[in-house]
DNA sequence: ACCAAAGTTAGAACTTGTCAATATTTGGTT
DNA sequence: AACCAAATATTGACAAGTTCTAACTTTGGT
């Protein structure tokens, strides 16, 4: 599991990172080199339970003020799913949406059609300047919606 | 059925839910006497401080109770609206989605343009059956936006 | 090597929500 | 109108997720 694979992304966000200032510490790289792939939603715990497999002595607040930060940057973004815990997601390269499995929880991004034309007329703007939106699709994933037999 | 009253939704919702098999109680006469008006979207704290006015002995647990069995049986509708506690919203009649004020947290019920032409791809749907979809719109309201200065 | 600022830590505290055991109330029955 | 069983309400403990605080350690510049 500790053999070094090639991290096409991670040189990058570290870099970013510093050039903001950021001091470097162990407990830092621990919780960046967390964000491998895509489709990944981590919660700060499971993030906290990584980082200790590299790093045992970090502690929680450590993971919540680096995620924190991250978040400030503009390099995660999160993701409030309804129940339970946030979820941090580092796929802030292009805008993106969420499906979600009301059974499990599973989440994907996804980028739906039609939306050039979602809009809000003015009436319907009461007033607010509006700066974005986020869709939530929800649904059943395979595994889910292959097991769940009556309503 | 009864022509045009002071409250033209609460004596339905009464009977609607006395017609389930609710038993009338005083607490939940003070629960649901809450939701009266559009756009509301109260917390199940303000809910509670609301009920309260009505009947200062009602318990937190009753609120959590009441306010679960009117979802269940679909006559609330849960906003989890990112930070913050969860929202309650009595607006089932027709569809719609939600415009939140980044700063203060205030909602609004919206209907978007342009929903017809919103789906997901055989390839986004990443095999899930879909269900639903909520949208968000951020934005600010117009007392934020008129005191937010520089950035 | 030294130091101040930045970062980390453990644990307390807080917020939101759930649960369990006990007490009370409801609405039907006698 | 008193009675009863089931439904409902109450209190307080508990739990998850997150934030805060005060003391300690590390970083990076001099």
């Amino acid at each position: 599991m500790t053999s070094a694979p090639a991290h096409p992304e991670l040189p990058d966000l570290a870099l970013r990172v510093r050039s903001r200032g950021w001091r470097v510490s162990a407990q830092r790289r621990a919780v960046v080199d967390v964000f491998t792939g895509d489709h990944v939603h981590l919660t700060a715990d499971e993030i906290l339970r990584q980082a200790r497999q590299e790093l045992p002595e970090i502690s929680r607040a450590t993971v919540y003020n680096t995620l924190a930060d991250l978040v400030e940057m503009g390099e995660l973004l999160v993701v409030s799913a309804g129940d339970g815990p946030k979820r941090y997601d580092p796929n802030v390269a292009r805008p993106h949406h969420h499906l979600i499995c009301t059974r499990c929880g599973e989440l994907k991004d996804v980028i739906p059609d039609g939306l050039e034309v979602l809009d809000l007329s003015t009436a319907e703007r009461h007033g607010y300047q509006l700066v974005g939106f986020d869709i939530t699709f929800r649904g059943l994933c395979a595994d889910c919606g292959a097991s769940a037999v009556g309503a």
